[in-house]
Parts: C-alpha cells; structure tokens; sequence
DNA sequence: TTGACTTAGTGTCAATTAAAAAATAATTTT
DNA sequence: AAAATTATTTTTTAATTGACACTAAGTCAA
C-alpha cells in the first residue's frame, strides 16, 4: 500500500521514531437484564491497577481498521459477531497509560445478556458484567471513558431505535419502558410511552403472549427494523 | 510518564516496532459568509494528489493530546486560537494514506471569516476558502472526513447555539436566518424563526442598527453566552 | 368455582407548542 | 412627498404533549 521509495519510507519511518505512538480501542460493552444496565468488565493485571476492572480493548494491528479491531475484541471476548457498535470519542491524554504513549479511540455496543450463551462457550472466566451504577472506579481512565459512552448511549437511545438491541428478539412494552427508564435514569407515563410507540409504528404484534406468568400475560412484540428503514424516519424523540 | 524499567520499556518497543502507526489529526474549517458555507483548503503536494486540495492537518506530537494537535494546526495557519473546535471521528483504512498506516482524527471547527485578518497575518498564501457545494474531490480520503464533519455540523445547529460562531460579534436577525437555511439547506419561516429565537431569550440587542444600506436598516444583537449557561438550556431545536 | 390478586391495557381533556398567514412601521431613494 | 424596500409584530389554527384512573385478563388458592 505504501510507495516503496527510499526516501519516502524515511520519512514514515522518521514519524514512527520520532512520535512513537500506539493506538488502541476500548471497548464499552453494555448488556441489560431486569436488574439494570450492566458492562462487560474484566481483571486488569497491568500496574498500578493490579486490583481494578478495565473495559476491554487491545492495540490495533496494523492490517485492521478501528473498527475491525473493535470487533475483533469484541468477538474474542463473546463470540459474537454481527453487533451493534459505535465509535464513540478518542482519549489521548499524555498520562493515561502508565507505560506511555497510547491513543485510545472508544466504542460502545450493545449486546443481549440473556439468549446468548457465551459466557459459557469462551474463555470468559475472568469476565464479569457490572452493574453500571456500581462501578466507581476502574483502570486507567476507563472510568472516564464508560461514563462518555453512557452520555452518547442515552442521547442515542432516544433519538433512534437501538433500545431493542438490549432486549430479547422478542419483548413486552412492558419490558422495553423499563428499560427506557434504568438506562434513562426517568420515569415514563405507561399510557404516554404507548401512544407515542404505536404512533412511530416501528413494534410488531407477534401474536403470541408471555407464558409462565402469574397474572394477565402481555403481548409480545419484535422490532420491525425493515419497515422503519422503508418508512425513512430519521430519528424520533421520547421526549425526556 | 512511563515506568522506566526495562522490560516494560521492551513492551513499548514492541508495539512501536510492530505495529507501527501514525496518528494524525485533520481539522475541516468552517467559515461563512453571505455567499455560503465554505471550508479553509490547502494544495496538496503529496503524490498522487499534487493537484488536489486537502484539510488541514499534521502529526499529532509526543508531548500532546490530539485536542492539542488540533488546536496547533489551526493556530499554526490562521493565528486564531480559542475557537470552537469538536472531535468528530476516526478514520483508519488502510489505504487512506499513500505513505503507509495514518490513523487520523477528524475536527471540525467554526470560525468568522469576516473580522479576522488572518489571511494577511500569516504565511497564508496558499490557503483557500472553498464553497463547500463546490467541493466534489480532496485528496486522501478528505471529501468523506469533510461530508462527515459537515454532517455532524449540521446536527448540532440544530441543537446547540453554535452558529452565532460563524458570524461576526454582532449581526442581523436576517443574517443568522439565512445563514441557518444556507448551512442546513432549507427555508426558513422567517416569523417563525424570530419568535422561536426570541423565545429562548439568548440573543440581545446591541442597540445599534445597521448603517449604510438603503433601506430600513436592521437591529443589530449579539449571543450572550453567560446568560445561555445560567439558563442551563440543553440545547434547543430548530425544528427542521 | 369463586374470589382475591397481579399486571396488562386503554381514552379524554387541558395545556403547551408549533405552524401558517397579513398588516404595519421605519428608512432610503427618487 | 410618494414609492420602494425591508423589518417587525400579532392572531388564528392545528398538532403535540402531559396529566390522570379505571377496566380487562389471567393466575392462584381457598
């Protein structure tokens, strides 16, 4: 790819003596169940931070865009592919790695914790979900850099549809309102947040009805993702 | 900053030697003025895009974040510092540099074209001010960081009082008006427009009225910016 | 099977906000 | 002083949002 010149490569190799530089990503996973929004969060055993959590990240390798190294860590970790992801912002403080130079560029994605079974299938003893409004404190700036991606994951959630994309395929608006609520950090009127979904006209009827409840079953519903691209709506609001 | 033992320093190396990646910063300037959106260009003299226009840009140095970069370049060409400037995103292809892996982190920031004489200031001859409709290649992969930046930019005029950055300290109503329907390409209600804008009471007038034109001359107003804070509005909208 | 319990689901009205549209006032030029 | 140009204000109407309480459906236990 790059012009195999003599000179040419001097000058590339200038830059990478001069500025040595290494570039990472972190990755912010959430995950949600009835109990809350959670992160993906593993052990970190790099000093000083010996006895911290750190999101998971990794250098980015020289035949990989950001991105691809996002999802590469992410598909390491869970075995999941085909998810959710969305850069979020570059982190470059002098001192933000204790060994020196690395610039971070952040992703959130979001990921069902119930109906995948990867905690099992991988080599995830050491991963743990937390809870977010338990983490106080994590290795190197990551604090800093969940709590950024949180802000862009609320601003997101209610401009367009990527709520569904914590829940099972399949939900009760119940369910989903709650969910607006924990990751809001808002109340929301039931009869208001049902008006207002009905009128986006993006939920689906499956037809069917929880099972194994001990009270009125609601309906399920599943997110119709083809039709809200057809119908072209860029974005909605679920004001406040 | 970094922990000096060796073997950690071997880490570093490492990664450095291995991985060897640029990181650079591409800032896309805003300016305005009655004829439109335009964005401060550069001759390329990189093969193969000798005749092409590019962003302004460089390396990001060792003994700075890439905030800092970009606040460098731009002071760098244009003399101005403390101007409004957002992180938008990262762009990592492979190819998008013809010299080997640069990982670049796009900007954009907006400044006033009229009132600043910058162009006469700096070694600035070769700098441009290009309509942004009139741009249709760049060099490098700079006609996508532009659309993205000019993408980003349009959200938040919509949202947040920023385009008072693009105009001069004091202006007509009449000018942020048509600037708001040049920038994001509508029409604009103009009684529609005035009451909204009266309504969030962030503009106050100067007093003063416009002079030399032959016809009813318009009040002048200014952003007044402590008071927007003290309102602790969170953004606004325009409404399309 | 009936009654108590639990959660699901529904509609109206008032208030606010947004949109559309027309007339008047200020100033310069002729 | 009359005409022309542009600035500014107000009213009416439609749409959206917010507050608010009861009935329906199904389960469980007596």
């Amino acid at each position: 790819m790059a012009k195999t010149e003599g000179n040419i490569n001097t000058w590339l190799d200038q830059i990478h003596n001069k500025y040595k530089t290494a570039v990472s990503v972190d990755c912010v996973i959430f995950g949600y169940d009835e109990t809350g929004l959670k992160v993906l969060l593993i052990p970190c055993d790099m000093p000083p931070f010996e006895n911290k959590l750190s999101l998971l990240g990794d250098i980015v390798h020289p035949n990989e865009t950001t991105d691809q190294a996002a999802h590469r860590v992410l598909y390491k970790r869970t075995g999941l592919d085909d998810i959710y992801m969305e850069q979020v912002q570059v982190f470059s403080d002098l001192n933000r790695h204790p060994l020196g130079r690395v610039i971070t560029v952040s992703y959130y994605s979001l990921i069902k914790i119930n109906g995948n079974s990867f905690m099992e299938l991988k080599d995830n003893h050491s991963l743990q979900w937390k809870n977010v409004s338990e983490i106080n404190e994590l290795a190197f700036d990551h604090k800093i850099i969940m709590d950024t991606c949180l802000e862009r994951l609320r601003k997101n959630l209610r401009e367009h549809p990527i709520g569904f994309k914590l829940l099972p395929p399949v939900f009760t608006l119940q369910q989903l309102q709650t969910l607006y609520e924990m990751v809001l950090g808002v109340e929301l009127d039931k009869r208001n947040f049902r008006r207002k979904l009905s009128h986006l006209q993006i939920l689906k009827p499956t037809g069917d009805s929880q099972k194994d409840v001990s009270h009125r079953p609601a309906k399920l519903y599943y997110f119709d993702q083809m039709e809200y691209e057809e119908r072209n709506i860029n974005g909605f609001s679920f004001g406040l």
